[in-house]
DNA sequence: GGTTAAACGGGGCGACCGTTCCGATTATAG
DNA sequence: CTATAATCGGAACGGTCGCCCCGTTTAACC
């Protein structure tokens, strides 16, 4: 691979990442390919589809996330970094209420299994009602990023997180 | 006015109604024109703009909703058929989210009103806690539809309402 | 039934966006 | 330095959608 590819490569990645962050999956490449200092031919010529763009940059960001799961925090505290996350990233939230888009089903797995494990730890320590799924929990997640983009405030998550105590 | 045109405003008005519901926000306006059996031109000799015959649809929502808060409710109760009211009919769902269009401020207002005599009712009773605002709960509520969208079950609000609990 | 003005409908315009194409450019090997 | 093939950039294409226009239809009143 030529060295210049390799940098457009990169740069398209990185403005990708800033501006689907703020601006959601609905930012035209365009603009992704004007940020990056580069043509729209360019974007296509490294990533076939806008889709496969999208997922390339999510990826990273879910890799992260599991990276976290795993790195034996507390369930409480991890449900608040999920939420955070969707909030830092509108791209990571309208993909995981999957707003159009879908993810590789195995990144989404390996996410979900550490975390399922967590919340199994959580319920044995008697922290967390045992009739929640980790299916209910991510499905929460979502709603508490739409709820928190609506208030400034993140506290809400603390009534949810009251509301999953056993 | 002539008969036909209310008669056809009426069409679309329903038609509108139904699609919304199922389709959400992004339905184009001639398939609410063919389902209402008038050409698009008659849509926007009623409707100025897509934006006004939405308001005009999402309105007519959220007066019911606003009756039913002032018919005797329970305040969990009337939270659940908020839920269920976005659950079933994404436009509204999506209008609450405010993802693009907004609603006439008097009548949220109205909503908000009448809503916020429930919440003190509760908690002066006790029922729920003291330090959240009707806003709170609107955000929560916005919070429960993208969670039961993603989770068949809305038994999910339960675990809100029990964090709710004072 | 005739007259008239309101209402109709669907083709068309302009804007936007994902994607493709191709002539110009440039990194790299010999 | 030159040749060459990979890479680049941005104009152009096709499709979609909100909105407008205007020739045609039709309700309403005499």
């Amino acid at each position: 691979m030529r060295a210049d590819a390799r940098r457009n490569r990169q740069s398209v990645l990185d403005a990708a990442y800033d501006i689907l962050a703020v601006e959601g999956l609905g930012v035209p490449i365009d603009e992704i390919a004007r940020r990056a200092g580069v043509g729209a031919g360019t974007v296509y010529r490294h990533f076939p589809t806008k889709e496969s763009l999208i997922e390339a940059v999510v990826l990273d960001r879910l890799e992260a996330l599991t990276a976290k799961a795993r790195s034996g925090i507390d369930f409480a505290e991890f449900f608040t970094v999920m939420v955070e996350a969707g909030l830092a990233n509108r791209a990571i939230a309208e993909v995981l209420a999957s707003a159009g888009y879908h993810i590789p089903a195995d990144a989404d797995a390996a996410l979900n299994a550490a975390f399922a494990e967590l919340l199994q730890a959580a319920q044995r320590r008697g922290d967390v009602r045992l009739d929640v799924t980790p299916d209910d929990i991510q499905a929460l997640v979502i709603g508490c990023v739409a709820t928190a983009r609506h208030r400034g405030a993140t506290d809400l998550v603390q009534i949810v997180v009251a509301g999953l105590r056993a």
